[in-house]
DNA sequence: TTGCGATGAGAACGTTCGTTCTCGTATACT
DNA sequence: AGTATACGAGAACGAACGTTCTCATCGCAA
């Protein structure tokens, strides 16, 4: 049985996945240093390395574990505001409202990381490109659920939307892109016979 | 009177620029030195620390230069496919899809960039919000040169669309998010009275 | 021709980074 | 208790980068 004071693998390991959340999204993966990985999470570079052999598998972690985190938080958010009475397809940008309107809102990790990944790491690139594909496919559910007969076109329209207003708010530090993605959105699901 | 081999100030700028838009668009920020620069320009260290006394003011410089080629580009092909008979509000579209069909493409070089540079410099990030602003603003004029009478918020929505498409499509790497984005449009379009 | 300011080529410098290694300590096992 | 193993702290190492400096060369004025 390990003492107190030592951590266990998994427990360095969320610490590491922490750090590098912290850092990576929003210095950049460029600007953060292994060390600064190591000191922001407390733990050894030994183990730094043990569990991530390579800068790159550090950062493919991180990518995946993101993922996962950020897809929970969406649906989550999203199915509130369905709750709250919102059309299932106009939730997503309430959800991304709320989002934006945080402090430490700085665009999307999985966009803001593909322009850093040279052309080498097609893992980085299968990563984001399965990002950008799960919020996809879930708009699609979402609009399966919908009482409107949806075209086959809206949800990537809609995806294309989202992306769009969270790299221009990032861009222009306000949320006037996402109220305008989210009146054409209306607009769309207004052409929709009920 | 300068001997044919030398260069002028001005030759010399051209093609640091010139070099810095292949590297800095293909490779991203952080992946090209400034050696690079110097190889693929042909121009000497001092020359070219003479002209951009850092590499924050060579991003600088390109972003700036960037941004002028790139508008010259787009309100042209826009102009030539309206004139081949699109509608105005449409044109961007299939001006970027001309863009995206290249093997150059890899995104939007501004919205690349400001993943890449720091919290500091907010010299690259006035440049980057302003190449953002006057997309809008052209997109904004082709709706006053419509037919339609266009609602306010449409500019905006259009402007997002595009941005969203560049990005996926960079992603993807493929056009379909753009083809989404156009659907889109048209449908919108669509929803104005003549 | 001679001397001088400007320039090109690229070496040099100091820093940072990714990664590995050393060493001292603590833990586990007999 | 004694020994071997694992681990943390952080120094060390080699490479790469941004930036500056050296020195040889060149154009040109007197």
């Amino acid at each position: 049985m390990s003492p107190v004071a030592t951590m266990t693998m998994d427990d360095a390991d969320k610490s590491i996945l922490s750090a590098a959340d912290d850092l990576f999204y929003s210095r950049g993966i460029a600007a953060v240093s292994m060390s600064d990985v190591r000191d922001r999470s407390g733990v050894s570079m030994r183990r730094l390395y043990t569990l991530y052999p390579s800068k790159g598998a550090l950062v493919a972690g991180w990518l995946a574990q993101r993922h996962q985190v950020w897809m929970t938080w969406f649906t989550t958010a999203v199915d509130r505001h369905i709750a709250q009475g919102t059309d299932a397809l106009l939730a997503p940008f309430d959800a991304i409202g709320e989002w934006v309107a945080t402090s430490v809102f700085r665009g999307c990790g999985f966009i803001n990381s593909i322009a850093e990944v040279g052309e080498i790491d097609d893992t980085h690139r299968l990563i984001i490109a399965g990002h950008k594909r799960d919020v996809l496919r879930h708009i699609a559910e979402l609009a399966q659920r919908s009482d409107h007969p949806v075209p086959e076109w809206l949800p990537a329209s809609l995806a294309v939307l989202l992306d769009g207003a969270i790299v221009q708010c990032a861009i222009f530090g306000n949320d006037e892109p996402l109220t305008a993605a989210r009146s054409a959105a209306l607009q769309l699901l207004g052409t929709i016979p009920t």
